[in-house]
DNA sequence: AAAACCCCATGACAGATGTCATGGTCGTCA
DNA sequence: TGACGACCATGACATCTGTCATGGGGTTTT
């Protein structure tokens, strides 16, 4: 039997997937989690064998818990369920430890199919997010670039990016040059957007 | 026993939600969708008690599909799920006769109720969500201010609105200033992500 | 009919932004 | 050690953007 925590904050779907997942044989969902803390905390305690995570959750990103899970439950395999999956989230997922990443379009038996694989120490990686992924390709922004334009994102003006950096306005404006420069935008604005498409930043 | 029809995108979750409604005596999935054009056929042909759509589907939105719904079965009810509720969404939904709406955060046990309260021909919105309707108010947007603010959020040049909306830069601008002025952001971009999250574009 | 509003446009001005050149510090790697 | 690149900053310039004034044409309301 392999004993699973699920967490997501959506309650609907939590469940819905529990009752799915508990329709399986050797499946059973131990533990279940609105957000990333509680998942932590509940993973401790219970120590399941596979952990389902999603990979947006109010406080803690599903990633954030996975290399938490890595280092605190060697044992516990983590597979990574989204909605919307960009390509930097699943380099992100697997740098963190986790081994399967699945787009929530996949259907149930697909679900169960990569749970055991997890549990047995195999990965498993969705084909299409997978390309997405290599067709990205790494960024070429530097650190600061990336930290730069996500500030940009919200599309704050320049200064209050200055001021949140706590860099000066003209190397703001340098760094968003290049960054522009390097995604082929025509102004920060869109290279947030296409960086954050990305999965950049 | 209510005939439900479940369209959703997401096949996890759709799947995972028919499962879960299936639990219940008095509830029958007796149909699936995975698009708004696909919903709407299916549901011509089997004619389900109650219609429960995800807001956001690849072609068809949740809300265009429901408006379909109202005059093509109009014993039909509908009700939307959605992950990520905007306030504007609401107003539109139950303007296109929608009788339910929930954040998919709710429980089974209120998806369930609500099924029924939909099919007996009552009306359920998530307080949560209708209070932040409330609160955000209606859109202050002059409809081309919308249009144009619209085409802004991805980050475009003013020079490209103008084309992509047929206006002349100057006018785009104008427009813009004011949508600034009215959400009380300091550049277009921030007032199209304002705009955005109030649910007025 | 006048008022009020939306639509579209132009011109002018100030301030914000994008680009480029330049230069210094620091760490890494050959 | 020297080359390289990331990091931070400044100044100058051209362009883009936001704002305001102005005006004509249209519809709806009063």
């Amino acid at each position: 039997m392999i004993r699973i925590l699920l967490a997501d904050d959506e309650h609907l779907i939590r469940g819905a997937m529990a009752a799915l997942l508990s329709l399986e044989d050797d499946l059973e969902v131990v533990a279940q989690a609105a957000t990333g803390k509680e998942a932590l905390a509940t993973a401790r305690i219970v120590r399941p064998d596979v952990a389902v995570i999603d990979l947006q959750m109010p406080d803690l990103d599903g990633v954030a818990v996975a290399q938490s899970l890595a280092t605190e439950l060697p044992t516990c395999g983590t597979m990574i369920v989204t909605s919307h999956g960009r390509p930097g989230h699943l380099k992100r997922a697997l740098a963190a430890g986790v081994r399967g990443f699945l787009p929530k379009t996949v259907s149930s038996d697909v679900l169960a199919t990569v749970v055991r694989t997890v549990h047995t120490g195999g990965r498993y990686v969705d084909p299409a997010l997978a390309a997405e992924a290599i067709s990205a390709g790494d960024s070429p922004l530097t650190p600061r670039e990336a930290d730069v334009l996500e500030l940009a994102l919200e599309g704050a003006p320049i200064d209050e990016i200055a001021r949140r950096a706590s860099l000066s306005p003209g190397t703001v404006r340098n760094y968003l040059s290049s960054a522009v420069g390097k995604t082929g935008a025509s102004n920060r604005h869109e290279a947030a957007r296409f960086a954050r498409a990305k999965g950049w930043i």
